[in-house]
DNA sequence: TTGACTCTTGTAACTAGTTACATGCAATAA
DNA sequence: TTATTGCATGTAACTAGTTACAAGAGTCAA
């Protein structure tokens, strides 16, 4: 505490009056010390402790021209798979000395774009956000900024900016063969808020183009355990009777497991359930949950990758297509024959 | 595309030699543009346009000495709690137009320190950690640099920076006064590694300081479903037997159950599963989990909002007590007389 | 002794904005 | 007609660093 209680924080400018230099050198002892004298080097060093110097990163950025932030668009953590997802891009990111700043979008299209300005507002050199379903002030921005921005939770090689993710419909396709292979005919299918969400849509899409000879019932629900729990109950209440249930997200899967579970219906013996996306609590489940692997993780280092690699050489990377894998587990079995 | 493909962004010199003003007048057309004349504050912002200009966060950083970021350091996104802690961090921070910089210590000191120091780089405002252990260096760099930080998920009023979060102690305690409320006498704790983990080690700590007249078996477990099943599978093949099973994360009790459930034991009927913290699943799970709710959603937006204040009034805000509170569900239950 | 060379340091011009102050002009009041 | 006032704008000095270039000192060889 020093009497004369300087107000501000102590610069370059203070740390070389105080060592005696000109700023310019007291800047090498930051930048290139070796450049500078044992001596001098001491000098500053003690006026950088004394004064408490932090460089001012602002300073330093407007030189540089580079904040090494880059932001995450994702439409809530409060979901598992996306923050795992935001897990491995930050982990990524490091790597490549990048900083993350997470933006939630609560899949809201107006959001996405006020918080994508005030990504950019804060200097984000780049963007990482889900899906290719955006409003229109969102496109303009990324046009006019030209800021690079890399599309995920998707393939879409046609889409304006480069994508990295998987085949939605081809997953949703794999999930539901492999219950119509299990000879089940009449399927419920849980799934997310359609609306404004292209995956869901790309999901739902996939089982109606398969057009295989099954009854398919679709249920919205909240992706979250109590969204699949509320529906799930809404479904036995209404007492429409399938031998399968097709969740288009792990989460949901999980959710009604628990439910049939406290109705007292056996699963797989009465109820196959089928989830997508498969988590890694997955596979602990009781039974374990039968599922299409997405590789979330590995998806959000890709993006990540994929962004630094377009910061660092102003090329912007080629759309990635992660592969979906059938992981059958307890959760399914077959159809009895009556 | 221009011919002369300038390689570099416009600026506001450009701008403004664009539009024929000065800087001074282009700069007002962005901060203050009643105070310029409906002309040329179009003539500025055609030149704006046609130059795609967007200014530099940097430079605005540096004559505003501020940059408006925050950094956030969590052990991990890989878990609901931290994700849903972090989720309301950012949240609240968007409301008082703060941006969050996440980085992850996987509860290492190092890393943390580290990280930390790559905040400060970037010119974060101030910092939200997890609990009160931290590296000497961690210290030392907080007291040098005099950065407001926040300690959450315990609360420590002795503690040289500002707590908002819970009685550890205490919540461990609630949590086995009702399992020996219902006369269990042999409890298994299942707890995630107390190393480097001050809140653990107060839970724990909590449970031992009680004394009753009960026997508790301490095992570590990661804190994952996965980790849980391991541990829980562990227990049962010892052959130890425990009436009920206490477990110091939600996460771990999710496990738990999962694997008793796999293995043939009913819960509660034969062995009773209590939680601590209380996720929004718990009372979704088959059956639904007895658990001490600790209010993580609500530390996230305290812990946001008096960081916020720290920044805005420069006085540490005071430390903030959350309570807990005992949910009874279909988990646990009283054990039979022989 | 002089030229060439390296090493260390300083001067000053950058980076991209904001803003206090000055100035010019027009409209209104005396 | 002159003084007052207000608005719009420009000049230039800030913010906190980096860095190209110049210059001085010291070492070494011819």
């Amino acid at each position: 505490m020093d009497l004369t209680s300087r107000k501000k924080r102590a610069n370059l400018r203070d740390v070389a009056r105080k060592a005696g230099v000109s700023v310019a050198t007291a800047s090498r002892v930051l930048n290139m010390p070796t450049a500078v004298s044992a001596k001098t080097r001491d000098r500053v060093q003690s006026a950088i402790d004394e004064l408490r110097f932090v460089p001012s990163a602002a300073a330093r950025a407007i030189n540089s021209g580079r904040t090494r932030v880059i932001g995450a668009l994702v439409p809530t953590l409060d979901n598992a798979i996306f923050a795992r997802f935001l897990d491995a891009i930050e982990n990524e990111m490091a790597q490549h000395a990048l900083s993350v700043v997470v933006a939630t979008t609560n899949n809201d299209p107006e959001i996405e774009v006020e918080k994508a300005r005030n990504l950019l507002d804060i200097g984000a050199e780049g963007l990482i956000v889900s899906g290719v379903a955006h409003s229109p002030a969102f496109e303009a921005l990324v046009q006019k900024t030209r800021i690079p921005v890399i599309a995920t939770s998707c393939y879409e090689p046609a889409y304006a900016l480069p994508t990295v993710g998987y085949d939605n419909r081809a997953a949703a396709q794999m999930a539901l063969r492999h219950l119509v292979d299990l000879k089940h005919r009449r399927i419920a299918v849980l799934h997310g808020p359609a609306f404004n969400n292209d995956r869901t849509r790309a999901r739902l899409a996939g089982l109606q183009a398969l057009d295989l000879d099954v009854q398919l019932d679709l249920y919205e629900a909240d992706i979250t355990i109590a969204g699949a729990c509320q529906a799930v109950a809404k479904i036995l209440e209404s007492g429409a009777r399938h031998s399968a249930l097709l969740c288009l997200s792990d989460v949901l899967a999980m959710g009604a497991l628990f439910e049939l579970q406290r109705s007292g219906l056996s699963v797989p013996d009465e109820v196959s359930v089928m989830g997508l996306e498969d988590l890694p609590s997955s596979s602990y489940t009781a039974p374990a949950l039968t599922s299409v692997r997405l590789q979330v993780s590995e998806m959000g280092s890709r993006a990540a990758k994929a962004l630094a690699s377009w910061i660092e050489t102003a090329e912007p990377p080629e759309p990635v297509l992660l592969a979906a894998e059938l992981i059958p587990r307890q959760s399914t079995k077959a159809v009895e024959p009556a």
